[in-house]
DNA sequence: AAGATTATGCACATAATCTGCATAACCCAA
DNA sequence: TTGGGTTATGCAGATTATGTGCATAATCTT
């Protein structure tokens, strides 16, 4: 099985690269030898947690200076989101997400350095991903 | 697929009954429509850390001592554990589960006598279920 | 609205898990 | 130590789950 192999070139490449369509992410790992089309490229960076901002891929973790507290996000089942902060930000993070009245998120809670983000599905998780990344990036 | 509902019921009738054997309790479940053999009810047993105490089998109390807070360990959905502890040692037990750096732990958020414990899916669920109970158990 | 991009139902391939059988390993009383 | 009762396990086949491409639907962008 390729599968995690190729998962793991795939944020290498989305990390280093400007990649713009999942087309081209498949080109690009054809031409690394791996044998994959676009729909399992889809799959992928949905299981990823892969978002499309600004035109370009990218994984919503970054260690951003200007990302006020907010360290990285991640999808858990599939109607969870898993929000980690500086410690001690939690909570303040968690109301500048509130504050932008996102309709998808069913519900927030902080603790410490952790907030959990309950949606209704898997669709409504992408949404979300990407909406409260937008918050916290520059 | 009937494991699942078979573990419980073993639990279920361990609790309820002086069992001495596997091949009793093999007899007891199949009485009650379950399709199996003395193999399967070993294995199922490992697998619940059930263990034999004065001829019995039972499963073993974690009232211990040693376990410092943790009372209980519980899944929700196929996503979420939840964990109980003594009044107050939540956000301590969660220090500790969280220096484990269980790698299919997504988060954690520890509130007075409860921790929520988000995983991925199904598996990572039963493989956190496990390691945490080891960190505590001995 | 059209073309580009991404998601998904379906069918099939592959991998993981479960299970019984047979039997080995273990336990313990005498 | 031995023998009967009990439990564990290697193996092989059955069953389930996962991964994948194809074709095409749904969605997005302009």
């Amino acid at each position: 099985m390729q599968k995690a192999e190729r998962q793991n070139k795939i944020l290498e490449i989305i990390n280093t690269n400007q990649i713009g369509s999942q087309g081209e992410l498949t080109e690009l790992l054809e031409s690394k030898g791996f044998s994959v089309n676009q729909s399992s490229i889809s799959r992928d960076l949905l299981e990823l947690g892969v978002v499309k901002v600004h035109g370009a891929y990218a994984v919503p973790q970054k260690n951003n200076y200007a990302s006020f507290g907010l360290i990285s996000l991640e999808i858990a089942g599939d109607n969870l989101i898993v929000a980690k902060t500086d410690t001690g930000f939690a909570a303040a993070v968690c109301v500048r997400i509130d504050n932008a009245k996102i309709p998808e998120i069913v519900g927030t809670i902080a603790g410490e350095d952790t907030i959990f983000i309950a949606v209704r599905n898997q669709k409504e998780q992408r949404v979300v991903l990407k909406r409260v990344w937008e918050i916290f990036e520059n």
